[in-house]
Order: C-alpha cells, then structure tokens, then sequence
DNA sequence: CATGAATGAGACTTCATTCAT
DNA sequence: TATGAATGAAGTCTCATTCAT
C-alpha cells in the first residue's frame, strides 16, 4: 500500500513485456516471432525490451523460471503436508490443470519451448526441471514405504509416467486434440489421478480372453 | 531389382544426407543447425542437399514421415490382432522403446521437433499424429466394450495418458534423466504398461490413512 | 569570487564529466565506449551528460580544444621569445611531454582520438591543428633566415617531421613500447632535440664504407 | 600459367572486396562505413563479403597483415644489405613512401585505422608493429656500433622517431596539409634522411645569439 | 539541476535458397 | 548428379538521444 502511494509507476513496463512475450511465444512460437513482435504486442518501443532484458532468451528464462518456481514450491508444499498419495498426486495435477486454466499461453510456452526443448532451453534449464521430477518421486516413494503403492514400479520411473501424462494432456488441449472447458479441466484432473493410480484395468474384470475380433 | 544392374550408386546420397540430417539434428536442434551442418556431416557438396529435397524443413517432414508410417503400421497391426488389451498396449510400448533403441537420434528428432512442436511442425503433421492416438484409443475402447478397461476414462484421454508415459520416458532418456541400456528399454515396456493398466496403487493396500509423517 | 560566496556547487559536474570521459575514452577508446560508461565513471545520472553537452562528440570536442589552445598558446609564446631554436624546440617537446606526464590519459586521447584521426575528428579540427604545424614551422623558418638551419629542408617538412618524432614517442609510452618515467620523459626532451636538430650521424664520423656485415 | 587455362575464375571476387574496402575505409573511415557499403562498392552481394571474411574487422586485418608483411621483409631485406645507415634508412623512407605512391587509400587506411589505433586495430596487431620499429632500431644500432651514428640517442628512441617523422609526412598528405606530387614523394625521401641524419641545423652555423625577433 | 526510463534508427551477421558450371 | 560461389532478406542487438518527472 505505501508502495502505491509514491513510487510505484502507473504500469509496469517490464511486466507489459512479459505478458506480451507470452502471448507472442504462444502464437507464433519462440524461434519463428521477432523482439519487435513482443515490443509492438506490449505497445512500447523495441528498444525498451532491452533496457528490460539482456536477450530474447532472457525473456524466455525469466517467464519460465517464474512460473516454474511456484511449481516447485507447490510441490514441496504438497510433499510436506500428510495426506494420502492419491491426493498429493491430484493436488500436484490439479495445480498443473489450474496453471493451464488460468494462463494457457503461458503453460503453453513452458511446455512447447522449454521441459520438451532438449537442445536449447530445456537443457539450460534442466535442474530445476528434474526437481520436479524428484518431488514428485519422493511422493511415490514415500507411498512405497507405507506400504500403499506397489513397489516394483521405481520412483523416478513413476514420476516420469505421472508427469508425463499430465503434460501430455495439456498437449492435447494445446493442440485442440482434446476437449477444453471448465468440466474437462476438472475430469482431467480425476481422470489422471484415477488412471495412474488404479490403473485402466476393471480390478473385477472377466477372465478376459484375446480381444474379440 | 533391374535398377541395381546398372544404375544402382555406390551409395545413396540421398539417404546419407537423411542420416546425416538425423544425427545434426539431435545433436544440434533443427533451428539450431545449418544446412551446411547436414552436407558436411554427410560429406557432401552443399547444393547437392537442395538436389535431393526442396527445403530444410522437407528433410525433417521426410524423416518424421517414414518413422511415423512405420509406427502407424504398428500401431495398425496390433490392433488388428486378437490379444488381451495390456498385450496390445505392451507391443505399443515395446515398438516404441525399440525404435528409440534402435535410433535414439531418430526419436529424439521426432519426439523434440516434432510431436511437440506446437507451433511448427507439430501443426504441420497433426493428422498422422493425432492417428497414433486414435490408434491408442480404439484398442482401449474395444477393451472397455470388452469389460476389460474400466469406463470412467474416456479412451481419448487414456490414449494421451498412455502416449504421454511413454514418450516421458523416452524424454528422460534424451535427457539422461533416467539410466539407459538394454536392461532399462526391457524393463521400461514392462514398467509402462503395469504403470498405466495396473495403476500405481497395490490392490491389496492397506486400509491408508493418510501418508505417515 | 562573488560566485564562490554562495553558488559554487560542492562539486563541479561538468567538469567530472570531462574527466571521467579523458579516463573512459583512453581505456575503451571513443567509439567503443558507451555514454553510460562515461556517466557511471563520472558518477553521475545517465541524463545529465546531455545537460552539459549537446552530444558525445562534443565532449571529446571539449576535451581537445581546451588542451590544444594551451599548445597553441605555449607554441606561441615560444615563438615570441627571443631563444635560439634549438631551445625553442626544446621548449616545444618539453610542453607536449610534460602534457603527457601530467595528464598521460588525456593526451592519448587527443592523440589517438584526433590529432591522427583522418576521417572524423582530425577533419572537423584540422584548422587548430595545422595552427600547431604553422607555428613550429615558423620558428624552423625563422632559425633559417638567421642562418642557423639548413635551407634545403622546407619549414613546412621540418615542423612535420619534428612533430610526427613526438607525437610517436608519446604513441610509444602509450603502446608501452617505450619505457615510461620521470627520466625517461626528461630524456626524451633532449633526445628529441638533439636527434631532429643534431641529427643521428657523428658529425666526426669516420670515412665510413657499407655497414660491415 | 597453367592455372589460367582453367582453374582461375575470370575475377577473384575476394580481391575485389578487399580492393573495395581499401577505397570505402579511405574515404569515410572504417568504424563509419557500413559493410553494405563495400558490398556496392565491390559490386557484389552483400552475403558474399562474409562468404570471404568472417567479419568486417578481419576484412581490414588481412588489408593491414598483407601490406605490413611486405614492409617487413622490406625492413629486413635492407637491414641485410651492405649499405651505408643513411642508404639503409633511406630505401625504407622510400619503401614506405612508394607504398604510399602506389596506393594511397591502402596506407591511409593502414596508419589512420591500425598503427594508430590504440584500442583496437593498433592493440591487435602490436606484435607485427612493434617488428618494425625493431628492424629499424636493429640499423641504427649497427651504425653506432660501426661508429657512424652518435650513440647518445637510444636506437629504440631513433627508430621511434625516425618512424614518426616519415607518418607523419604521410598523415600531412593525406590530411592535404603538405603538397603531394611526384616530385614531392621523391624529394620527401631524400628530406626525411637528410632530417634525421643530418638534423635540422648547419654544421656551418654562425655563432647564433638567440633567433633575432 | 538531476534522473533514468523510453525511443527507434541502424549496424552487423546469419543462413536458407538459387544458380551457373 | 555434383559443386560451392553468389544472393539478399531478415533478425538481433546496440546505443545516441530525448523527455517526462
């Protein structure tokens, strides 16, 4: 509040060309847009994107680093607090799901041009990505250990799966391959939880045969 | 076969610069390298690449193409068979983690520029891609039509689900994420497959509360 | 004085940014150096540079006239002395010398920057310059008419060759291909001197043939 | 001549750049001009200067490199030679004016641009510099040890001088501050000795007073 | 006087593609 | 087929200068 009095300038800059470079790397894709796309997007002029940045990299790494962050944080928050896996892992699901509603371009981006970018981004980046993984590894491990998950599935691999699954259906609304929508969301968020952790079997299935056919 | 009498070259340029271009890419990135990058890797003449394909960009898209087939062939022919669903899913799996065996700067290639390209050729090959999904998605069907799958995932969704895992994995090799060797690409099939039809949970599990801490 | 009373500024800013421009320009060079450099040496906001000047090229403007008025000045005043002239040309290499003890930064500067620079800065002050060049003439054109210089060397080539030896020897301490110090400088007076005046050959030298080799 | 019945293409487009750049930098300077520019002065494309040259800089370091190679084998040619000092000094005096008859532009460029140049060109190439002076220094050095020349003068400092004088007589013509001609070079070669061999005074002198004013 | 955010023209460099041989 | 010189459009980044406060 004191802030506002005084100081705090009428719009912030550098957070216009944040925002615009997110819309801008979501439309046209990171290597294909030019600065001056991002620039005329945020309505200022070119060269202020560098008065603000070093690069069009750093605008990446930043977007990327500050929403990455509270993932993390979730994460470890989810860790920390005593609830049945299968609840952890909808609560981490449901934070990724919620990241998409809330800034689809932006999850967009982070996904497209960095966790899958294995030459540029998502190498520079790569140790906070993996911490993703770890926390989510420690959950599924811990689950091991009291007993509630089976434990020839190892952690990092069950990690890899819970992920990617999870990005993949974001995938699939990136790339309208999947139905979007209030409702879908929140399936979505049962629907992973529900095929990771029970699995796609009937557990009172039929002494099934080969498939019809 | 009348071809290998008289005209047959000594070596095929053309798959040479493929090759080359494979390995340029997964060591590079597509955006990354240059055409010149691909002729030197594949010792031949720079214009010599423009003889045999019209754009860099067709180089990736003949690449993708052929790999692509092949696994909708696969996909195809599972599914044409009579085997219970977790054996459908499974030779899914296995042609996957095989081909990545086989040529994991393929993979790479196609898993990093490719299917996850959002904005490039992502949408350029969205039809053959989203083939592979529904591929997935009749064999889950016809297991559920079969009391075999459970009901509550739509078989969309059990598709991306199910594709995510496996191309996570692959990505956790590409980024030495997870440990390799043919032991691991054995054991991956396996892990897949109980991961996503068996679910993380032990059927058994006790009557959890919620994760001891 | 009056000003002293009450408005001299504790500091003078101007002036600061005169002298950390000399310091800024000498390391990095005019073109190379940024207006912020100057600003940040001078410790002062980015935007008060152009209060005191109308542009970066004015400040090394600046910066030369006010040291090449003094030369000129001195150059001058050595000429309107009655001496002989090889003391007036003592006198002329003593100034420039101890210019450059004094202040070694700016006289690279004006050196490096202008008095050599052909294309830009030497052209827009070659007036001032070629005063410098007239009045050393002057006193070789003066020492002739006396009959104590040879006249088949024109006063216009003398006062250039006499000024290049300088102007190289200060080139020289500043390519650090010289030695530098108290006595090198007050050597270099002399040396200067007795090399342009005396002239390298042994006035007794002996009948000498081809150097032996 | 073997090569020209078929190899040599019809104009060495690398030489015309190169031939092109020497004009461009003469006339505006080389941190003025514009690539562009020596691509139309060169009549080529634009891409084709960094077909040849990794960068403008290295554009003008081969220029410097190529000529200053040959005024140092010049350098050593004479150093190698029985001749008198006063011959040895004046066919390199001559060498470098005739380099200056012959091309200009190309000296211009090489004093104004890189023996000068203290913060970029002249830093980079110090190593090449500084040979000459040496070779220069190595003559005088040997006619005072053949007791021709004094020996009160350092021969570093009379290689330094003896250097300036004769850029400085090339920077008065290319600032057009001394009359240029063919006549004027020849007689500059024979002045420049004279100058710094001889010096500036009359053996002969009259028992000068102080210059008469 | 003082500040530093804001502007935008301009330069270098890259590289996909073409083409003459 | 095969070569690699030649083309030129396009993009990133720099930085002198302006201006609102």
């Amino acid at each position: 509040m004191a802030r506002a009095i005084r100081s705090e300038p009428a719009v912030d800059k550098r957070r216009l060309i944040l925002d615009a470079a997110v819309r801008v790397f979501a439309s046209q894709g990171f290597h294909t847009c030019r600065v001056s796309d991002i620039a005329d997007e945020a309505g200022v002029a070119y060269g202020l994107v560098y008065h603000y940045f070093k690069s069009k990299d750093e605008i990446l790494d930043t977007l990327f680093l500050e929403r990455w962050d509270i993932l993390l944080r979730a994460i470890g928050d989810v860790d920390a607090q005593a609830l049945p896996p299968r609840e952890k892992l909808y609560a981490i699901a449901s934070f990724i799901v919620d990241s998409y509603r809330h800034d689809p371009d932006l999850m967009k981006v982070i996904i497209v041009e960095v966790t899958r970018a294995a030459n540029t981004f998502g190498r520079t980046h790569l140790a906070p990505i993996r911490e993703a993984y770890v926390g989510i590894a420690a959950i599924v491990e811990r689950a091991q250990k009291d007993g509630l998950f089976r434990t020839d599935v190892t952690p990092d691999f069950a990690a890899m799966a819970f992920y990617g699954a999870v990005e993949q259906v974001l995938t699939g609304w990136i790339f309208a391959l999947l139905p979007t929508g209030e409702r879908e969301y929140e399936q979505a968020k049962t629907l992973i939880v529900e095929t990771m952790c029970g699995g796609l079997e009937r557990v009172d299935a039929p002494p099934a045969a080969g498939s019809s056919d």
